[in-house]
DNA sequence: ACTTAGTTCGAACGATCGTTCGAATTGGCC
DNA sequence: GGCCAATTCGAACGATCGTTCGAACTAAGT
């Protein structure tokens, strides 16, 4: 009777570690954050209704308030989903890496192979960014701003060892630009791969920011 | 008793050639498309309400419509005139330059010179790139392919001089991140001006393109 | 002062917005 | 088959959306 519409509630875990099912509720639930993710990319967050979002994922209008309480924590659940997952593999491919340039690379390829592999959800991570509200925005920028803390790390790792000087700070975000920027202008049908364009943004930003230690600001 | 309401008719000109003052029209005009960038900017072209608008702009909501037709002619009014004047500054600065890779300097410096120095508008620019139709979307995504091309020949010419082999096409949309992804973090009371980031990404941009042709790709 | 064109406005239009509520339906368990 | 809780729905709420219309106001020329 009462519905939970908060998304937060434990999941009831099986007595055996199966794979995947949880429980019905929450298989429904990322049913519908796909096809919200697939509409909010493509017409925007205030550009789309909640009945656009109850139509493209085949449940009435009323029917999507018994999972989340508002359009703004839908929004919210898609965020912070699509964010921790891309933190979570990051460290999972750091581990056991040592060499600091190798390090950045593996950065730069997590980064861009996820996004293509989900450019809904990173595309509505990047363009939306600045649509959520108090609460809702904080969290989703903390996750943000470890994920930046990491990436600063990377690069001042490299600096340290190879004795160079530049703006931390201008360079991250530059390779954040570059990188989310693909958004705009990928074709999967003219473009090359996740690993091949990782490759090429790697080689110029390592590249740029290795090379020529020359100057003193 | 007619209203324009295009904004496309001749500019009448005075006998004696004045600067700035146009008709009071053309006046009235600007100061809307001003405030109106200023409500996009800060709420997006779908979170912003004609209401809004007028309040921003001091005019009565009818009376808007006296100056456009329709909220996206207004959005294509504020995207047209910003690229045009970027272009038509870029073509007046790079004149006379012959180095080519002074010229890709010109080119970023004068990027990001009037991005920084019309926050707002290159942000509803960059931003609201998707949200125009039909005709409307026609003549902006023209101008930016135009853009687009320019920036590639100067990058092509630097790689005839040099003998360079590297993907234009990805050098360049990476440039673009690089610089149009600045909307989203840059502080005027924490960073450099437009100078100092130009010259510090032209530097990393530069290096990377330029140092190493090592690969055949 | 009178005319005329240019400019602004209050009030309202139908459409659509996000959200709610109580009833109907479903799925799993005895 | 009967029961309870979980899930889904149709219908409607008030608010707000972009746009329109005719009247009122203003500036400029005679």
């Amino acid at each position: 009777m009462v519905s939970p519409a908060t998304a937060t509630r434990v999941v009831a875990r099986r007595s055996r570690t199966q794979a995947v099912p949880a429980t019905r509720y929450d298989r429904r639930l990322a049913e519908i954050l796909t096809h919200a993710t697939e509409v909010f990319c493509k017409k925007g967050y205030e550009g789309a209704s909640m009945r656009e979002l109850s139509r493209a994922s085949g449940m009435s209008l009323a029917g999507l308030y018994y999972y989340f309480e508002s359009k703004e924590r839908l929004l919210y659940l898609i965020q912070k989903h699509t964010f921790t997952t891309i933190v979570q593999r990051l460290k999972s491919r750091l581990q056991g890496v040592t060499d600091s340039e190798e390090r950045i690379r593996i950065f730069i390829l997590n980064h861009l192979e996820y996004f293509l592999a989900n450019q809904a959800a990173m595309k509505v991570l990047s363009h939306e960014a600045e649509v959520l509200k108090n609460g809702f925005a904080a969290e989703v920028a903390a996750i943000k701003r470890e994920y930046y803390r990491v990436c600063v790390g990377l690069l001042d790792d490299l600096k340290r060892e190879r004795g160079l000087q530049f703006s931390s700070r201008i360079a991250v975000l530059s390779l954040f630009g570059m990188m989310n920027w693909i958004y705009t202008w990928h074709n999967p049908r003219v473009d090359a791969d996740a690993c091949a364009i990782a490759r090429e943004m790697g080689d110029v930003f390592l590249r740029g920011v290795t090379a020529g230690d020359k100057r003193g600001r």
